[in-house]
DNA sequence: TCCTGTATAGACTGATCTATCTAAATACGG
DNA sequence: CCGTATTTAGATAGATCAGTCTATACAGGA
């Protein structure tokens, strides 16, 4: 079945704000894009700010879905390696050029609080399924392992759009397994 | 001796396109706050596009020169330390709501080549710093090191919008240290 | 077939944007 | 003190922006 108009619209906006910027990118572009009149994204939309907030949000929940299918399978002692290659993953399929959520951040921080409030939690979000992550592998007691690891997996994100993909998740992968095997070693 | 007038907007430029973005901050706001006449800006800069790059050149001027000062003090094997030592400094003075650089490759990833290739640059050079101090502390043969540093100077300006200076640099510390204890021992 | 909800086409408003032009005022160095 | 360069003030152009309105077309279900 075709996608709705809905669907059409939240998919071309983000990727033309993923790509251009939020501000930059105008509202006749968008509907031009998804072959659609003007009249039907404020159908949909209240605004072109409520279009910015849905396409953050369901872009943020299929991104915590990814984390959490790939968590649910994970073998013990594994779950936080899983996090992070799931986490690897996306960056590599869907975010190659920079955090969406972090352009978001930029352009609306004093702008638009729902908007920055909701980039904002996705960061969070991940923070808070490393900890769960670390919890599950026993690895809980090490105070900041969640976070310092978080540290790690915002750096890759900007390490890919700078270094590629490739170079950037080898080199995030070699920096989780020390911090790893040090927090497993200090457990012992 | 007051600031030149050139000095004035390229200083107001800054404060506002870091805080409100780019395409959301216009001339007008600019020359408004910086106390001066719409005519002033274009007689010193081409264009909106043209103060942008200027900006950016001289925020990245003081940035490395604030990172070279401290490794050129440095205690022999120290260097990298040093570097990342500066680097949270500089974190916690001008960058607490997030890298500057990453914003404009943001929005001008896909308007303005050069825009983009200078925010590109000003991340590659603390790359090479990073390179060279590790070489200075005699561990470059651990291949990557400077790079997986790199990463997690990168995460940690994120961090610090997110987390706090104090919290996101104290994990960062903890980070590096982690990588060049693991580094250091298996250089023997 | 009719009815309701959705989409289309396009004109339109009012605001804002970057950039330019001109003429007068001001500052400063020789 | 004079002359040059800078700054000011304000009008203006021309483009683009988000958002609204109306009338028409078309879809699918009762």
């Amino acid at each position: 079945m075709p996608a709705s108009k809905r669907d059409q619209l939240l998919a071309t906006a983000e990727r033309l704000f993923y790509e251009q910027g939020f501000h930059a990118t105008g509202i006749d572009r968008i509907v031009a894009a998804a072959g659609v009149v003007r009249m039907t994204l404020y159908n949909h939309f209240a605004s072109k700010e409520a279009l910015v907030a849905a396409v953050l949000a369901a872009r943020h929940e299929r991104f915590i879905a990814s984390l959490d299918a790939a968590t649910a399978s994970a073998s013990p002692g594994q779950v936080t390696r899983a996090l992070v290659d799931a986490h690897g993953n996306w960056l590599e399929r869907y975010s190659q050029h920079g955090c969406i959520m972090a352009k978001a951040m930029g352009e609306f921080a004093e702008h638009n609080a729902e908007i920055h409030a909701l980039a904002a939690a996705a960061k969070t979000d991940l923070l808070a399924r490393l900890e769960a992550a670390v919890a599950r592998d026993g690895l809980d007691h090490h105070a900041g392992l969640a976070r310092r690891l978080f540290v790690v997996l915002e750096g890759s994100n900007t390490a890919v759009a700078l270094l590629g993909a490739q170079t950037a998740l080898a080199d995030t992968r070699a920096v989780v397994d020390t911090l790893l095997a040090t927090a497993r070693s200090e457990t012992r």
